[in-house]
DNA sequence: CAAGTGACTTTAT
DNA sequence: AATAAAGCCACTT
């Protein structure tokens, strides 16, 4: 059960992200309302299957954490590009304000 | 058309 | 801060 990449749905989603410059990210849900729809988890389906040829490193949840399961992995990215980031002793997260971007 | 599946979001414990 | 529950959307079966 996997997304259709014909699908415009699938086409959009990679488009967006890939139009994130370095150092600023959007949520799920920005990505999605920037398609003018608010499937939010349908981005991250689309993610999960295709995300592999897209910056998906720039693409967050709400509350300015990285993909589930893939925090460490991102983490490289953020320092590399010097996304604003919160650090903490044990975790970290994105300072979203500061770093959130929206197409123009 | 109905049901199941998520790299989600929000609100309430 | 961590969990739980309910709501939403696109897609596959």
């Amino acid at each position: 059960m996997r997304f259709t990449p014909d699908s415009a749905f699938v086409a959009d989603v990679l488009d967006i992200v890939d139009t994130i410059p370095p150092g600023r990210v959007m949520t799920y849900g920005d990505v999605a309302a920037a398609l003018g729809s608010r499937a939010a988890r349908a981005v991250g389906q689309v993610m999960s299957h295709y995300g592999s040829d897209v910056p998906w490193w720039r693409v967050i949840r709400a509350g300015g954490h990285p993909p589930i399961e893939h925090e460490d992995r991102a983490l490289p990215f953020y320092l590399a590009e010097g996304t604003p980031l919160v650090t903490s002793a044990t975790a970290y997260r994105i300072d979203y304000p500061a770093a959130r971007w929206s197409p123009s």
